[in-house]
DNA sequence: TCCGGATTAGCACTTGGTACTAATAGCAGT
DNA sequence: ACTGCTATTAGTACCAAGTGCTAATCCGGA
């Protein structure tokens, strides 16, 4: 016996999930084992066949490109707004967002809801920032829900120019605090809500 | 007949897209033909069988999660750098980071980029970022090469808070630059460079 | 009516399995 | 040495979703 049954059933289960295209033939010589053993180690361990792995893995890209195509556009879902005047989004941090070492999201997730959020609020088709001041005032941690609440200032900047200030909360206490100045391609006057 | 053969196949062509996961015999149900038509028309479209079109999809997948671990964790490709002094990363910018309409990247990449670099850049395990101020000067478009240089900067901003100044450019043209106000978890004295 | 493309049917064979049964090997305890 | 037990291997029938090939049938136009 070159390798105890636990050790190899934990090596396969391993193998499989960063390679899922392994056969169990392939697996039988990788081991050194018959194909039928294999076949056991996957049943004890409730591992699928290739086709099956291949499925899942199959689907969770279709999900994926699906999702990262909505999720892209806007950076957290908006679940409110009133154009040129106010609106809010919802980001939930995943896994995905945190640095490794510590757990707390990176920054430009944060700053992308928020910048997404004060593009969206805009009442014009090609609004850009052009200068933006942030504040990052508490870690945010995976599994936190942020809201953003972004508000369209009245105070003129110039022409064509719109300021936005954007706020993010965790459980109501402020994380992040952002002023947006943001570029408009046609010029409002005060108060005029198209 | 109930649809010509050119037409079916263009739909098949399409669905098979949109949805890879659909057998032969579905197939032909969907458009009421025998499945040897269905087999006919891949043949003829060059479309493989369901189990290929799986194992192409699926790899997909993995080399998309391979990238994306990697791409996340910086952002940008950090090509040179001397810890807490400067850094200098590359992003490429593609058809995914731009606006649909106006074909001008969306402003959290450039702040991703130059923000993960200011992270890098510190000589320090829990590096984060406090506050911020940016400035757009440039669109940036799809095909551009954007180059990002960090400084650190020695001006105390107390303690455990350090400065780091990235200007980033597309073809020597300075196209956004940021001031970033890090946090330290380790305080070091002027010069000491660990 | 005959021709030709389109369609359908049928059969042998392939991959990568499941499900099940049976044989064998290896070792531990008594 | 014999028994008991687990692990491993072998072998068979069967399945899904195909390929590859041959042959039959349908159907519309010259």
């Amino acid at each position: 016996m070159r390798m105890p049954k636990k050790e190899r059933q934990r090596l396969l289960g391993k193998l499989l999930e960063e390679n899922p295209f392994l056969t169990d033939e392939e697996l039988s010589e990788h081991f050194t084992v018959s194909v039928q053993t294999i076949r056991l180690d996957r049943l004890e361990r409730g591992i699928p066949e290739l086709r099956e792995r291949l499925k899942t893995v199959a689907s969770r890209t279709m999900k994926e490109e699906v999702k990262s195509l909505h999720s892209d556009e806007v950076f957290g879902d908006i679940v409110d707004m009133e154009l040129d005047k106010r609106a809010l989004s919802i980001f939930d941090v995943t896994e995905d967002h945190v640095f490794q070492r510590n757990g707390i999201a990176r920054g430009h997730h944060l700053f992308a809801q928020a910048n997404s959020l004060a593009v969206a609020v805009m009442n014009d088709d090609l609004a850009l920032t052009v200068k933006s001041t942030i504040n990052f005032l508490k870690p945010v941690k995976a599994g936190d829900r942020v809201v953003a609440r972004a508000e369209v200032k009245k105070e003129s900047l110039g022409e064509k120019r719109t300021l936005v200030m954007v706020a993010s909360t965790v459980n109501d206490e402020t994380v992040f605090t952002g002023e947006f100045h943001m570029y408009r391609t046609t010029d409002r006057k005060q108060g005029e809500l198209k």
